[in-house]
RNA sequence: GGUGCUAUAGUCAAGUGGCUUAAGACACCAGUCUUUCUAACUGGCAUUCGGGGGUUCGAAUCCCUCUGGCAUCACCA
């Protein structure tokens, strides 16, 4: 019986990188009529975050990444399973147990250091161009000393007492054998001063527990395996067969960092990209299957999913692709479903002012217009750009001319229909053309220009195929439908 | 710096010694259409698989070496 799990710690925003990863644990799972299990890694008490284990089991459950065990949401978020709890902070008197085995059995010991000393070390070594790394101070100490100390009531932590220059070899499935000596290894702390377990003594021990057969992670595991490796040897466990993902990279070729943008799921989901077009995305995104299929159902995924197809090279996140994608999802909706998921992205001022689109939009296009220095500031409190490129583009010259030509031209126009707006968009292109003016510059302010989103569902497309008059029409039609299922 | 991982086009990638003078997709470029489109369609886009050696009748695929990228080296996960 297969058992694979996503074990986040509550932290924050869940990352696509992390929805990837449990997704593909997820994949793997049902591929093989297995269980996949949800555990909470919250043992750093001090990056806990409020509300994260709201956000984590809804961007779950909306991208139907399904738990079989662990938390779960059933009306509130619980607990289902018989290996639980599936906290690890209530899981403390286990870890307890276990690494008392530890000490008795002479592989782990208590270590007194001050952080001020261990960090004046770690100074030295690098200094000296030393790999920094505990200097065992405290692995020999006497039995005495230790009880001593620990009846004075100082703080101490837990350490594992690596053997001296040992190879340790464990098999990375997706990457082979790989062999680490101990002497590039660190007495990795098991027990913090607050009593807690650290990642590494916690995920051997629950993982285990739990019976999982499988672990897959990200790549920047991969160098404390041997530690993991080693930990189940001192206790005689069978090991789980480990894959580690290769990272999510950013155009610079850097992990996809919160840093640079909206890299959250919740976002990504906000800005009107489908649950299933992100999933689908995220799932060729270092796994690709055996024929050319490119869109996929998450049944299709569970399918065709293989973990010896997994690439190990980091993949850049492109979001062209991801578009594309969502376009194709978008496409496939039937009008029912497609107004159901616009429904959130139609501002209740904009159905109000549709009737008067025209105007609406001449005064954004002459706002745009005054020029690049005001563009920044406008582009993000009206429409929440705050993307360095996409304000880079829409602050070229050329754009503020492209607008004052599409003023003069809208200004000739009665009345705007998007068909319209379209064809004078065209023939500004062509007008341009000698002037060298790219596709992709009129693009920008296109889609803002029709739609007032950069990423929302496409609103142009709706109000072509089924023009204007029908939009609102189906519109209030749904409003209807909702007011009388509210009564 | 040490250690580990990794290297096919702008991007995701197929490819595991001959079927490959390297699939497919996104992006890009050129064009067609203009009862829809940011759609669709047509065409273009790696003589070459990071560089250099070697093994072989034959290599992107095996070996060596150099170079680059990434990860990691916490009482964070």
């Amino acid at each position: 019986m297969i058992r694979s799990r996503f074990a986040p710690s509550p932290t924050g925003d869940v990352h696509v990188g992390s929805l990837r990863t449990a997704l593909y644990n997820y994949l793997y799972a049902k591929k093989n009529n297995g269980s996949f299990i949800l555990r909470l890694e919250d043992t750093d008490r001090t990056r806990l975050k409020e509300n994260s284990v709201e956000t984590l089991l809804n961007a779950l459950y909306q991208t139907k990444i399904i738990p079989d065990e662990g938390l779960v949401l059933e009306e509130e978020i619980t607990q289902t399973g018989e290996k639980g709890p599936y906290i690890q902070s209530q899981r403390l008197p286990i870890y307890q147990n276990y690494i008392k085995k530890l000490i008795d059995s002479g592989n782990a010991y208590y270590c007194f250091c001050s952080k001020e000393r261990l960090e004046t070390v770690r100074e030295e070594q690098i200094k000296n161009g030393q790999t920094p790394k505990y200097d065992g101070r405290c692995r020999d100490l006497s039995e005495t000393e230790i009880k001593e100390r620990l009846d004075r009531g100082d703080e101490y932590v837990i350490r594992l007492k690596l053997p001296e220059n040992k190879d340790i070899s464990f098999k990375d499935e997706i990457r082979g054998d790989i062999t680490v000596n101990t002497n590039d290894l660190d007495d990795q702390v098991l027990i913090k001063a607050d009593g807690f377990p650290t990642y590494h003594f916690a995920v051997v021990v629950d993982d285990h527990l739990m019976g999982i057969t499988d672990i897959i992670r990200g790549e920047e595991w991969l160098p404390s395996t041997p530690k993991h490796s080693y930990l189940y040897e001192l206790f005689g466990w069978e090991k789980p067969r480990f894959y580690h993902l290769s990272n999510i990279l950013n155009k610079n070729r850097k992990k996809l960092s919160k840093r640079e943008g909206d890299v959250s799921v919740e976002s990504f989901l906000n800005k009107g990209y489908l649950p299933e077009a992100l999933v689908n995305y995220l799932a060729l995104l270092g796994w690709s299957p055996e024929d050319n299929q490119e869109i996929f159902s998450l049944e299709e995924l569970v399918k065709e999913f293989d973990l010896n197809r997994i690439n190990t090279t980091g993949a850049i996140f492109d979001i062209n692709k991801l578009n594309w994608i969502n376009s194709q999802y978008i496409k496939n909706l039937t009008d029912e479903e497609l107004f159901e998921k616009l429904r959130p992205f139609f501002k209740e001022t904009e159905i109000e002012l549709t009737p008067q689109i025209v105007n609406l939009l001449k005064d954004r296009l002459e706002y745009l217009a005054q020029g690049p220095e005001i563009l920044d500031e406008f582009l993000k409190s009206n429409f929440e750009i705050s993307d360095p490129e996409m304000l880079e583009l829409l602050k070229e010259d050329s754009v503020p001319i492209l607008y004052n030509a599409l003023i003069e031209k809208i200004s000739e126009v009665d009345e705007l229909t998007s068909e319209k707006a379209q064809k004078i968009l065209k023939e500004i292109q062509k007008e341009h053309k000698a002037e060298k003016v790219k596709g992709k510059m009129l693009y920008m302010p296109t889609r803002i220009f029709l739609t007032g989103q950069m990423h929302g569902p496409d609103l142009s497309l709706i109000m072509e195929v089924l023009g204007k008059e029908e939009v609102l029409a189906r519109l209030d039609k749904v409003k209807n439908l909702v007011e009388e299922s509210n009564e």
